[in-house]
DNA sequence: AGCACAGGCCAC
DNA sequence: AAACGTGGCCTGTGCT
């Protein structure tokens, strides 16, 4: 990985040696400044003759002359790089140029059950850059071509000549295509008219279920890193080191050639070596054939549908916050003068030194502390509704439509793969995390309604499922209220008293997600505004009246202890490498504390307990936070992730009902999918829709999903009023 | 101008 | 000492 450094990377990191000499390093100004580590540093890698440069001489360069002096061995390298390149084409990378080449190309396909494809394009945007070239490998014939179709120079086919040509293989879903990420090129693709079928593998996705810690998924970096297990030498120079900000369309044939090709090749390369280990592991096999994969089809499907915004609306809110907006600066100047509350550090400065407010909380500025200085300071409560306001109008109300494609939607990225529990995350714009009041920007087109269907209580449910807690599981079977009947069971109250609205019901509800969710006794008590004991007592009450969901939690953390790993229901794994070296360390301190003290259990504050000695207490500490994390993300990611499966169960069931209609599935917020039906859609749609996904899986507790009809997110109207006022 | 980071805050 | 899991976006700030 290559990036121009900081002018202290270069002389301390030696990034200026292109053969093994640093060349010249930069001090300017600071020099004088270096701390007694770095110039030590510098000294002894002086004597050690890795700097070419006494330490006096080195004073000559100026921080413009050693960046400039980079740039140029940069470009020279870059330059013998490429040439390098070029001279090294293998044999059997192809360039396909003429009709006939071309021709030859589509014959050999034919004998391909399977292929590797991949495109380059103009940029990054699916909705607006085009392809200027692709690349195959042909696995059987063993060799790997780059057809170029919109470079600026050299010889070259017709964009629209190459894929008629090819269009045959790629719609066809016999013939598997294995690509790095592709939901881009799908997108792409679409861009030319052509639907791609029968993709056999994606090594991005997949690489994401072997190690969903990898700290990047880019081609490159897999290469780099697994390159020695299947073959492929370590290729360190990314597009970006190669090519800069160049579009693709400029970079030389010859070039283009051995790096595109080279891609296909390293893709085909690490899907051989993916499936020996997707094989190996036999239930994550299952997981990405049958779920993962099948589904990148569903995310091209839901990201080309999009949302429409309704552009009168966000005209119309926005100036409408502005002016709210415009009223609340001028009254927060005359609170606080002339600052930028937008700063913390301004607004910080402000309250804290000058205004002398009292410090609760560190000195912090969020929502939380200003709710606790409300009654301090007059300014507090408008600037709380300035934060408010500000976020809604810069984040959503002026943000979304200023992504609006050319077809008046927009259409924001859902990722199958980016979270550690296999939930879907959602980017550019981000439609997960829209606040009611933004979901209203979101319309319907003419002749549509959207249709929003969710899990109701899907994790407490998979809890309920996966730790087997037969008292757990009752409300559910016998249709009866869940968090009522935990609160009246835990405070051993008469249900009438923890109905809806009570405060038993209430707490019962922040309770099971601090047990779902490892939540510590002192946030718990907050959250509950009980003392930290109380917390603990009613910890101790839910677990005695739910053993079953404390052997849950208990054997996950020491399944996790075991094997450095936990499992959904459906087999997706969550590792925490190392966990099971700091988990020993910790349970066997924690028994000497216990002994110490002569108690069974941890006592909440190890720290202040004087009985223990110093040393023991700072070696706990040591492992306290990385184990005692490793075992929340653990029992979290088991029921996060298994309801996470099961939504996506759903989605594929989803998809394939909605297509058969004509209407398409255009989103998910983790328990939620959301859909663009037609606006003759019935009562008995709603139930098979609701069907597709309580059929998503089987557990021993019903699964429930709640719809709501609507024509404009976010005002929704639940399907039984909806059709009760049709009828 | 562009990058990285922190603080803050939105969702489930 | 650390405090509840999974994400992404905006603003300010400091840097080159």
């Amino acid at each position: 990985m290559m990036r121009e450094p900081t002018w202290e990377e270069v002389w301390y990191t030696g990034w200026m040696r292109p053969s093994g000499k640093l060349q010249a390093a930069i001090l300017s100004s600071k020099l004088g400044g270096l701390d007694k580590k770095r110039l030590q540093m510098v000294k002894s890698a002086i004597d050690a003759g890795e700097i070419g440069l006494g330490v006096d001489s080195l004073k000559k360069f100026t921080k413009a002359h050693a960046m400039r002096l980079w740039r140029d061995l940069q470009e020279q390298r870059k330059e013998t790089v490429l040439k390098d390149m070029v001279a090294q084409t293998p044999d059997n990378y192809r360039l396909i140029q003429t009709e006939s080449q071309l021709e030859q190309l589509v014959v050999a396909l034919q004998s391909e059950p399977i292929i590797s494809f991949d495109t380059e394009t103009t940029g990054l945007d699916v909705y607006n850059d085009v392809i200027v070239g692709m690349s195959l490998t042909l696995p059987k014939a063993d060799y790997h071509v780059y057809i170029p179709v919109a470079h600026k120079v050299g010889k070259q086919l017709k964009r629209s000549v190459v894929m008629d040509a090819l269009m045959p293989m790629l719609t066809n879903p016999k013939v598997g295509k294995v690509l790095h990420n592709a939901k881009y090129d799908m997108h792409m693709l679409i861009r030319h008219g052509v639907r791609m079928r029968g993709l056999a593998h994606d090594t991005r996705v997949a690489m994401a279920l072997l190690n969903e810690n990898e700290t990047s998924y880019a081609l490159k970096n897999l290469a780099t890193k697994y390159g020695k297990h299947f073959g492929f030498e370590d290729t360190s120079l990314t597009f970006e080191d190669l090519f800069g900000k160049t579009c693709f369309d400029e970079v030389p044939l010859d070039v283009a050639l051995v790096y595109a090709a080279k891609d296909t090749h390293l893709t085909w390369k690490l899907y051989e070596w993916q499936r020996q280990h997707l094989q190996r592991l036999g239930k994550l096999e299952e997981l990405y054939r049958e779920l993962e994969n099948p589904l990148i089809d569903v995310c091209v499907e839901m990201e080309q549908c999009g949302f429409l915004i309704d552009r009168n609306y966000a005209q119309e809110y926005g100036e409408e916050l502005r002016s709210e907006i415009h009223q609340l600066e001028l009254s927060l100047t005359d609170h606080f003068g002339d600052i930028n509350c937008n700063s913390p550090i301004q607004l910080a400065r402000k309250l804290y030194d000058e205004l002398k407010l009292p410090e609760v909380n560190a000195r912090s500025t969020d929502v939380k502390t200003l709710k606790a200085l409300k009654d301090k300071h007059p300014g507090i409560e408008h600037l709380l509704k300035y934060r408010e306001l500000t976020k809604l109008l810069s984040t959503y109300v002026e943000a979304l439509p200023e992504r609006i494609k050319s077809d008046g939607r927009i259409h924001g990225s859902f990722n199958q793969v980016a979270t550690v529990t296999g939930r879907f995350s959602s980017n550019e714009p981000n439609l997960q995390n829209l606040p009611p009041k933004a979901r209203k920007l979101i319309i319907a087109p003419p002749g549509k309604l959207i249709i929003g269907s969710d899990f109701s209580q899907i994790e407490p449910r998979v809890l309920a499922h996966i730790s087997g807690d037969r008292h757990l599981q009752e409300p559910y079977l016998n249709g009866q209220d869940l968090y009522s009947t935990l609160a009246s069971r835990v405070f051993k109250k008469p249900i009438e008293e923890c109905g809806d609205g009570s405060k038993y019901r209430k707490m019962m509800k922040v309770g099971l997600l601090a047990v779902m969710y490892g939540t510590s006794m002192h946030t718990l008590s907050t959250q509950l505004e009980i003392t930290v004991d109380e917390a603990h007592q009613f910890i101790c009450d839910f677990f005695r009246t739910y053993p079953q969901v404390h052997s849950f939690i208990k054997y996950t953390h020491e399944f996790v202890k075991e094997n450095e790993y936990v499992e959904t229901l459906y087999g997706r794994k969550r590792r925490f490498p190392g966990h099971r070296q700091k988990a020993k360390v910790y349970d066997s301190l924690a028994k000497q504390i216990c002994e110490i003290l002569g108690v069974e259990e941890l006592p909440l504050n190890v720290w202040r307990n004087n009985d223990i000695p110093r040393d023991l207490k700072r070696k706990f500490y040591d492992v306290k936070g990385d184990v005692e994390s490793a075992r929340r993300q653990s029992v979290n990611a088991v029921i996060q992730g298994t309801a996470a499966d099961i939504m996506k169960r759903a989605m594929l069931n989803l998809q394939q009902y909605c297509l058969a209609r004509g209407w398409s599935l255009c989103g998910t917020v983790h328990d939620e999918a959301l859909m663009m039906v037609d606006d003759s859609v019935t009562n008995g749609d709603v139930k098979e829709i609701e069907e597709c996904m309580t059929s998503a899986a089987s557990l021993d507790v019903p699964l429930v999903v709640d719809t709501e009809i609507m024509q404009r997110w976010g005002e929704g109207v639940k399907k039984e009023e909806w059709f009760a006022s049709a009828a």
